[in-house]
DNA sequence: AGAATGACGTATG
DNA sequence: GCATACGCCATTC
């Protein structure tokens, strides 16, 4: 049984160059909508593999994580050709990864969600 | 085994 | 529209 964190690493290792995805699609992904804090979580458990591509991963909005590593992915993701706005956030919106071969399970449990 | 913690997201005031 | 509150649950102490 893999852990959380191992699911989440799985994703974010298949998240192509030139894309972007955030904490909550991620989450979705993995069936637990409300988990992108923990999808957060995990990669800080990993930050330093090189493997895995943690910069593609940002907030909803866009938004950089405002950490030490902000400026690292900034060049990372510029260098991926992923534009940014004059504000410096990701045009997520533009470069949002789809994983349409990642659809998401059946044993989503977001159903009880009042939305 | 129980408590604290942790890169978010959404709802509500 | 901004500020605050709460929920989410795995992982670690």
């Amino acid at each position: 049984m893999k852990g959380f964190n191992q699911q989440v690493y799985d994703i974010v290792e298949k998240i192509p160059v030139g894309t972007v995805v955030t904490y909550g699609d991620i989450a979705k992904m993995l069936g637990r909508p409300r988990m992108a804090r923990f999808v957060g979580f995990a990669m800080s458990a990993s930050c330093e593999t090189d493997n895995l591509p943690w910069h593609r991963v940002t907030f909803s909005d866009g938004r950089l994580w405002d950490g030490q590593w902000a400026k690292v992915q900034h060049d990372m993701l510029k260098a991926e050709g992923v534009g940014f706005t004059k504000d410096g956030n990701i045009d997520v919106e533009k470069y949002r990864w789809h994983p349409e071969s990642m659809a998401a399970p059946q044993d989503l449990r977001d159903m009880p969600l009042k939305f």
